[in-house]
DNA sequence: GCCAATCATCAAAACGTTTCGATAGCCAGT
DNA sequence: ACTGGCTATCGAAACGTTTTGATGATTGGC
C-alpha cells in the first residue's frame, strides 16, 4: 500500500522539531508549549502518523499484551465438549481483556523453535497439567503468570484462581445418595490436571468418610463415541454394575445414555448418570445430564483481574482465589424425572 | 525474577564469537562450522536465552501476529446470543490460527488513543459496519485486511469471507410457505452490517418475485428480554397479525414464543417463528426454534486461510469466498411438529 | 608457489522509539 | 550587571536484533 511507513522523525521534520520534542508531545513526559504542541499534532495527522509498537516496547520493556496459553493441545481440535469449554474461556477471557483495552495473545507453541516468540507482559496459563513445562518455561523466562486452575503438583504457586472442587463435588455425591445411589463409579478423564485429579480426590475422601467402598476408573475425554460406546457396553453389562456413573464429559455421558437405552437400562430410573463438566450435549440430550458447570466466565473474570493485580506489583496474595463451580442437577439424577 | 534479560551479546561473549556469529547460528542465514554452532547453541542454552521479539520486530519489520477486530462492539459484554456468536467465531479462529502456528491478537480499542498500538501483520475484520471505520483505518495503515462477511457498502473488496444469504433465506422463506404461513413479517437487527442488510433484501426480492406484499420491522439485537418482550405483545395483538415471523436472535424469538404462549397463540400451531441467527436458546426453547446457523467455524477457517494466502503475496481474488449458512429446521417451523 | 575462489567470521549500520543530561532563553532577586 | 532558577527544546545514547559489505583463512587449479 504505502511505499514506506510514517516515522517519528517524518513528522519531526515537517513540525520543524527534534524527535523528542514529537515524542514528548505524546507522551507527556515534558511540557510543551502549546504553540509547537499544535505544530507536531498538526504534522502527525496530516502524515497519519502511528508510533511503531515493536520499536516502543523494545525501548520500553512493556508491549501491553498478555499472552494466554491453553493447556490441554488437543482442545483445539477436540470433541464437541472440548469445543465448548475452549469457547467459553478463551472468550471469557478475551472479553474481560478487551474491557480492560488491553491486547491478548493467543500464543503458538512455545516450544517450537520455528514459532516466532511473542512479545507479552505477562500470561494466563489455562488448565497446566502437573508440573506443567509451559508453565515451567514461561516462569524460566521470567514472565510474570497466572494459572487457572493450578498445577497440581505445585500447589505453592499462589498466583492463580481454582475451583472448590471438594465442596460441589460432595453435594453432587450426596444428591446421588439422596436419590437412592449406594454403589457411584467415577471415571476420571485422563489428561493429568486438577480438573481430573481433584474431583477424584474428593470422592475417595467422602468414600472413606462414610463408608464405602470406592469405585473408580479411568475414561479419555479425547475418545471418539464408538470407543467410549465400546466402554459403556463392558461397564453396562459387568456383573456388579453399580447403580450411579459420575464421568468426565457430558460427551461421554450422553454416550452412557445411549448404550443404556440400547441395554434396556433405563436413566435415571435404573441407573444415574451425571458429568464433571457441562456441556450443550449435556442439556439437549434426552434425558438432560446433570453436569457441573466450571463456571469459565467467573474463572476468566478473575484471572485477569488477578493479572492485573500481578502487573502492577501487587503483592503475591497467600493463596489462590477460589470460584464454586455450579451444579446443574437435571433428569439424569432425578428419580422420579421432574 | 531474573535481575536482567538474557541478550544475544551474553551468548557472544560467552561463546566467544561476534553477536552476528550469534544471529546466523540461529536462522541459518549464513554458513557457520560445525564446532562454532555447538559453542553458541551450548552457549544459548547455558544462559537461557530467547530472542526478544520486539527487537527482532522492528528490524524485520514482521511481528509474526495476526489482529482481529469483531465490530459488533456490543458483542463484548452482550446477550447470550451474542456470547455464543463471540465465543465461537473467536474460538474458531484462534484454534485455526493455533493449527498454522501464527499467534492472534484481540485488538482492543485502535481508535483510544490511551492503548498501546500492536504489532500486526495483517488483521482479520469481522462482521464491518457499512463504512466501517476500523476497516478504513487498518486499511489506511496499510495492515493486509480480510473481512469476516463485508463491508455492505464496500462489496469491491475482494479479500472477504462472505454468506450465502440469498440462497438460505429463501430457502428458510419458502420452508414456511410450505409450512402454511402467507404473511410473513421480517423483523431485522438494527446492527447496520451484512448480516443484517442482506437478508432484508432477500426477503424483498423474494416478495417482489412470488408478489406478495412486503412486512418489515425493526428490532434491535441488543434489547433486553423485556424490551422484546413489550415489542412482541404490541405485535402478537395487532389486528393484522402475521403467522409467521422470522426475527434476527433466538433470544428474541424466544421472547416471541413466550409472549405467543401468554396470549394464547400456538407456536407452530397458530404461529410460526424463525430466527437469522442460532444459539443456545434455540436449541432448548420449547418449542425448539427454527434458526440459520451462521457457520461461524467454517467462516474463521476460510478467513485464515485468505489471510495466510494475503500474506504469502497472492493475487487478490476475484470475488469473495463464499460459505452456506446452515438452515436448522425445527419444532417452531414445524407443522404439525414432527 | 601464486591467483582466484570459497568459507567462516567480524564490525558496523540500521530499525523507530524513549529517556535523560545539556543548553539556550528568559525572568526575578540582589 | 551578575547569579540562580525556571521553561522549552535539543542531541545523543540506549533498547536487542538482522543484515550486509569487508576481511582473514583455507582451499583448489595451474
Amino acid at each position: 500500500m504505502s511505499s514506506r511507513a510514517v516515522t517519528i522523525r517524518d513528522v519531526a521534520e515537517r513540525a520543524q522539531v527534534s524527535i523528542s520534542t514529537v515524542s514528548h508531545t505524546f507522551s507527556g513526559s515534558r511540557p510543551i508549549s502549546a504553540q509547537t504542541r499544535e505544530r507536531v499534532l498538526a504534522a502527525a495527522r496530516e502524515l497519519g502518523y502511528d508510533a511503531n509498537p515493536s520499536a516502543r516496547s523494545l525501548r520500553t520493556g512493556r508491549s501491553g499484551l498478555i499472552g494466554l496459553f491453553l493447556r490441554p493441545r488437543y482442545a483445539v481440535a477436540g470433541t464437541p465438549d472440548r469445543a465448548e469449554t475452549f469457547n467459553r474461556l478463551v472468550g471469557s477471557v478475551a472479553t474481560e481483556m478487551l474491557r480492560r483495552k488491553t491486547g491478548l495473545i493467543h500464543v503458538p507453541d512455545l516450544h517450537d523453535p520455528a514459532v516466532a516468540s511473542v512479545p507479552m507482559d505477562g500470561c494466563l496459563v489455562a488448565h497446566p497439567y502437573g508440573s506443567d513445562e509451559v508453565l515451567a518455561e514461561v516462569q524460566r523466562r521470567g514472565i510474570p503468570t497466572v494459572t487457572v486452575e493450578e498445577d497440581p503438583d505445585r500447589p505453592e504457586l499462589a498466583w492463580a484462581v481454582r475451583l472448590d472442587y471438594p465442596r460441589v463435588v460432595t453435594g453432587l455425591l450426596e444428591h446421588l445418595r439422596e436419590q437412592g445411589a449406594r454403589e457411584i463409579t467415577l471415571l476420571s478423564g485422563t489428561e493429568d490436571n486438577a480438573w481430573n485429579r481433584r474431583p477424584r480426590q474428593t470422592y475417595l475422601d467422602w468414600c472413606a468418610r462414610i463408608g464405602i467402598r470406592p469405585r473408580t476408573g479411568l475414561l479419555s475425554e479425547g475418545l471418539s463415541g464408538e470407543e467410549t460406546a465400546a466402554r459403556a457396553r463392558e461397564l453396562l453389562t459387568a456383573a456388579d454394575r453399580p447403580d450411579a456413573f459420575v464421568v468426565c464429559t457430558c460427551d461421554s455421558a450422553a454416550v452412557f445414555v445411549k448404550v443404556a437405552a440400547e441395554l434396556g437400562i433405563g436413566v435415571p430410573g435404573e441407573l444415574l448418570l451425571a458429568a464433571l463438566t457441562d456441556s450443550e450435549h449435556g442439556r439437549v440430550a434426552n434425558p438432560r445430564i446433570t453436569a457441573m458447570d466450571l463456571n469459565h466466565e467467573v474463572l476468566a473474570e478473575q484471572a485477569v483481574e488477578l493479572m492485573f493485580a500481578r502487573l502492577s506489583r501487587a503483592a503475591e496474595p497467600k493463596e489462590p482465589v477460589t470460584v464454586d463451580p455450579v451444579l446443574r442437577l437435571r433428569e439424569s439424577t432425578a428419580r422420579p424425572p421432574h
